[in-house]
Order: C-alpha cells, then structure tokens, then sequence
RNA sequence: GCCCUCUUAGCUCAGAUGGAUAGAGCACAGGAUUCCUAAUCCUGGGGUCGUGGGUUCGAAUCCCGCAGAGGGCGCCA
C-alpha cells in the first residue's frame, strides 16, 4: 500500500512540476499509517516537506498535488487535512484483495522473504559453563533465539552460535572447586577457596566423580580433570534448559579451541604489527589511545591482552578480538551479538581492535539488553552464581511455563530494565498478557470445531467466499491483521522482537472486541455470510499463530 | 571523574523513519452471559511525556545543559 501511494505522489508531483504549478520535481516524503483511523489509511506529508522550498502554504500545495494525482481503483477518498496533510483512504476492495493473497501465501504472506538467502549469524547466551542458567540469562536466550526466528522467517540463513570461554580464571576456580567438595566428600580434609563456586550443583559433580572413579582421583593436584567434568555437567544441565524453551544451537566455539588454533597469537602478531602492543609490568597491553578506548579512573586507556607471570595466558579479550575475526572470515552477511549491558564497553573494545586489524566490522550488529530483576511478593530476590544465591531458569520455567517465560522476556524493549513479577507471571488470569492473546487463538479454534459441528466451512475454492459481504467493522480488524507483515519486517529490520507480542495484544484485543458483538456471530444462518466471515476467522487464527510462533509461545487450539 | 541505557497516567510499560486530540494493561468505580469459550466485553475518572534551553511549519521522539535510577570503567567474564 505504501509503495503504491508513494508512486503515485512521486507521479504527481512531477507531473505538476511539468505543468508548472511545482518547483520542485520531486520531493522527499514519508508515507505513514495515521495513529487515529478516522484520518485514513495513510497518511503523507508530502506537502508539509515542500512547502518553505516552493514558499506557498503547504494547504494551497497539498491541493496542487492532489489535482495532478491519479488515483486507481484501490484508492477510495484523498482528502487534504489539519496542516496540509494528505489523507488516503483504500477501498474495500483493496483490502479484500490483500486478503485473498494472504489466504493464498499461508503463513508465507506474514513472512516477507526480505533476507533472500543472505547469511546471518546469532550470538547469543554464551553463558560460560560455571554453573546452571540464571534468569538473566534467560532474557538473553529468549531474545537471541527469537532474533534468529525472525531472520529465519524472512528468508535468511541462520546459523545460532555459542561462544564460551573455558581458559581464564573462573574455569581454574571451578575446577578447584570441585576438587574440593570431591575430596570433602571423600572425607578428607580440604577448603573451599574464598572465592569458589559454593552452589550444591558443584557437589552434584563431585559426587558423579566418584561414583566415575573412586578415590581415584583423589591424588590429582591439577585442577584441569576436574574443570573438564564440571564443564561436560553443567554443559549437559544448560543443553536441557535450553531444549526446555526450545533452543537449540548449531555452533559452539570455545577460547581453548582458538588458542589451541593459534588465532590467538595471530591476534597479538597482528596488533604488534601496527605497534598497538605495549608491554608494562610483565604482561602485553593493547594501546587504548590510538583505539579510542575509554579513559579509566586513572587516566590510563589501554586494556591487558596477555598476563604477567610464567603462563603469560590471554586475557579473555584477546581469543574475543579473535573470535570475531573469525566470525568475519566466515562470510557472515550479519552477525548479531547479543550480550547484557554490562558487557558493552568490553564489546566497543572488542570491536575497535578488529577494526584496527585492517576488518571491515559493519556487518557486526549488537542487540544489548538491560538487567532483569526478579520480584516475588514485592520484594527484589538477590542473585548472584557464585554464592548460589538465585533463582535459576529451570525454577523458573517450572513455576511459569514455557509460554510465559519466552513472552515475558520479549515482552519489554530489550533497553529496558525487566522487572520479572513472579506473582504476576504465575497467574493464570486476563492481566496476564500471554494467556490473553493465546485465549484468541483458542477461540478461533473453537469456532472451527463448532462450525464443523454446524456444516459449515471456508470454501475450498477462495474465488467462491463473498468477501464483499464482510461490514467496515470486519474490513478494519482485517487492516489490523494484515499489518503483521509490516510488524515483522519492522522486528527483524530494527532487532526489535518485542514490537510483536506488543502488536499480538493489540490484535487479540480487537478480536475479543468484536467477537463479542452479538451481531459479528461466525456461524450463523446464512451460509455465505458465515462463509466470508470464516475466511477472515481462519486468517485470523493463521496469522496469531504465525506471530506467536515467531516467538517460540504456542498457540493453544483449547485452553 | 569518564562512558552507556533509562525517566511517559497511582503501578508496569508501548509509542519505527520528527506529524494531527500522547496510548495499552493493571489498579479503582459501575455494568454485560437463553447465543461460536466470561481466561471475554462495555462505560468512567485519571498526564507539566524528569527539568531548562535549542533546532523547525511541527518535538515524548533530534541536539546541549541539569537532576534522578540502573550498569560499566579489574592481569574476572
């Protein structure tokens, strides 16, 4: 509809250029939808943009370009209002006609194939296997498993990474963590470091270790037996939530792997290369000036690549600044990074190295979210892995569902805080949002069932439903519903998945609205009346299952 | 001290590319069911869009200052 109305503006204004009633040949514009419906389909403030260049009123240039313009058969009224916008109003038949084309498409139609096969990668959780997934992590794997849905959906080819690091202090930690509560647990005489991993899951794999091997291990004083086991487990426990929300990945890498792969050390060669390396009390730093890094408290820019000390082992910076190098050489089209906010200024860093390496970083897009809190009966529950002292994902899941998890976590701009009620989430009532819009579903479901019951059914042959049939009040909740491919396009173009449960509530609402008009009953009397209305019933349903399947929620046939 | 995000109704939050009279849910008050699912619907009151400037035909939206909230500034990730 826009491009349409966009053409045939850019046609007439050039056409009054030629007439010499315009200046301007052509003009820069937006078409919109109108926040309030009475003021038409679209709306275009074409004339608003002209107006200081051809020094007339942008009223007296609206009439101008209205009289040059000529309108089809889809378009039923153009009117000039308020400052001199102009108004679009299609026929009935303009959208009776999307919607046959809809009904045609299937699913398809609310799925535009603007991807055309590109290559798009999607980082996300990466959650480093030091214990089970937390609820903020389930923001983060709600968010990035729908991105990949939406580019999945629009024609792209999707490849779902996990990145993760198993070399840097915090996996030393768990290891030796582990060999403790094992060797505790063997009786003997051992002591948690101060800062060891103090969760009962780290006992769990202790004890799993000797029920493996005995008190065979019991003389091992490398911790690396022990962080390998801890990392298989909790891999194994992050796998099962993870399926539990239907997530699945298809690459894993790892900062072992590449420094084993010595792209690593390429990094570093790299950076030497450039003379961005700077070497000061031991370790190797990356000069932060000439990056444009932020200054610290101290004044100082640059950042640790490579420790002091007899190891001289990477920070985990550096297998990152390599990590996406690689991620580059693979030929992604787009790749998304989605990470908390806590973890933007290492990502600029990360970046800025690339970049400096000689990489084009532009096709790298982060999509970074704010923390979540969670609330039970009013009060913030404290959570922190390391003292275990958090409600995990799995709990979640169990008190909630599936559904609710998955929508509630979409459910917020993702640069918003997300304050998880817990009380509210767990109620099964109308203020709960995702049991609103399923609700809908379930009731187009039953009238399906109710309309086989009564004979009735959309005719198989579409040419054969009277659409002309359908009142203005159907023919707007069919505008409503044929938006949903404008919402999505808009979702995945902007990495804003949450404008689609905020536009399936709206949609459901509308549905509820006007289902409970007496006068809008489906299964009625006359056969081809309920047989136009059916076919906008069946889209309906189609289409609210589309939108609820982009984001991983079911669509309930009963409830 | 510096950097990032946020500030919209009593509460939780939407407001794409700057557009016309700023929206929804919850909460509150009152109503609707012989009829396709009442997990629904209808009616009502509710606002200095944190604050002060600027840009322009037009600003919740863009720019600058200030205030408040959260996050970051480690040889942790």
């Amino acid at each position: 509809m826009k491009e349409l109305i966009t053409a045939l503006l850019d046609a007439a204004v050039k056409q009054a250029n030629a007439a010499g009633q315009l200046k301007s040949e052509k003009a820069a514009f937006t078409v919109e939808s109108p926040r309030d419906r009475a003021h038409g389909d679209a709306a275009c403030n074409v004339a608003l943009m002209l107006a200081r260049g051809e020094g007339k009123p942008p009223r007296a240039i609206a009439e101008i370009i209205k009289a040059n313009l000529d309108a089809g058969d889809d378009i039923a009224e153009v009117t000039i209002a308020g400052p001199g916008f102009i108004n679009f109003r299609m026929t009935p038949g303009f959208w009776i006609g999307e919607l046959r084309r809809a009904a045609e498409q299937g699913a398809m139609f609310w799925r535009p194939q603007i991807g055309g096969g590109r290559r798009v990668q999607v980082e996300f959780l990466s959650a480093n296997p030091t214990g089970p997934l937390t609820v903020g992590h389930g923001r983060n794997a709600v968010l990035g498993d729908t991105i990949a849905r939406l580019f999945e959906a629009t024609g792209h080819q999707v490849v779902r990474e996990y990145y993760f690091n198993n070399g840097g202090r915090q996996m030393k930690l768990l290891g030796e963590s582990v060999r403790v509560r094992y060797l505790q647990e063997l009786g003997r005489d051992a002591a948690l470091p101060e800062d060891g991993y103090q969760g009962e899951y780290i006992r769990d794999i202790a004890r799993g270790l000797i029920t493996q091997h005995g008190e065979g291990l019991s003389g091992e004083t490398d911790f690396e037996v022990f962080r390998a086991a801890a990392e298989k487990e909790i891999f194994a426990d992050i796998g099962r939530t993870c399926q539990r929300l239907g997530i699945r990945f298809d690459v894993y890498t790892n900062e072992l792997d590449l420094i084993r792969e010595g792209q690593v050390d390429a990094v570093l060669a790299g950076l030497r290369a450039r003379d961005l390396i700077a070497e000061k009390d031991g370790a190797l730093w990356l000069k932060g000036e000439p990056l444009g890094l932020p200054k610290r408290r101290d004044g100082s820019q640059d950042v640790v690549l490579f420790r002091s000390g007899p190891g001289g082992e990477p920070t985990y910076r550096t297998p990152d600044i390599a990590y996406h190098i690689a991620k580059l050489r693979r030929g992604f089209d787009t790749i998304v990074d989605v990470f908390g906010a806590d973890h933007i200024a290492e990502h600029e860093g990360v970046i800025a190295a690339v970049k400096a390496l000689g990489h084009d970083t532009s096709a790298i897009r982060a999509i970074i979210y704010q923390f979540v809190t969670l609330t039970r009966g009013g009060e913030k529950v404290k959570m922190s892995t390391r003292k275990a002292t958090y409600v995990t994902l799995d709990e979640l899941i169990d008190e909630v569902g599936v559904d609710v998890v998955r929508f509630f976590f979409l459910f917020r701009k993702s640069d918003s805080h997300l304050d998880f009620d817990l009380d509210l989430a767990k109620r099964q009532a109308p203020e709960n949002p995702v049991f609103y819009v399923q609700y809908a579903h379930a009731r187009l479901a039953s009238i399906f069932r109710e309309a086989d019951k009564a004979g009735l059914s959309v005719p198989a042959d579409p040419a054969a439903t009277r659409l002309g049939l359908l009142s203005a009040e159907e023919i707007d909740l069919a505008r409503r519903l044929l938006e949903l491919r404008e919402i999505v396009q808009g979702a995945v173009e902007s990495l804003e998945p949450h404008r689609i449960p905020f536009y399936l509530l709206e949609l459901a609402g509308e549905f509820h609205r006007y289902y409970n008009k007496p006068a809008n009953r489906i299964i009625g009397t006359d056969p081809e009346l309920s047989g136009a209305r059916l076919f906008l019933a069946m889209l309906l349903k189609l289409g609210i299952a589309t939108g609820l399947d982009l984001l991983g929620v079911s669509a309930p046939e009963r409830m």
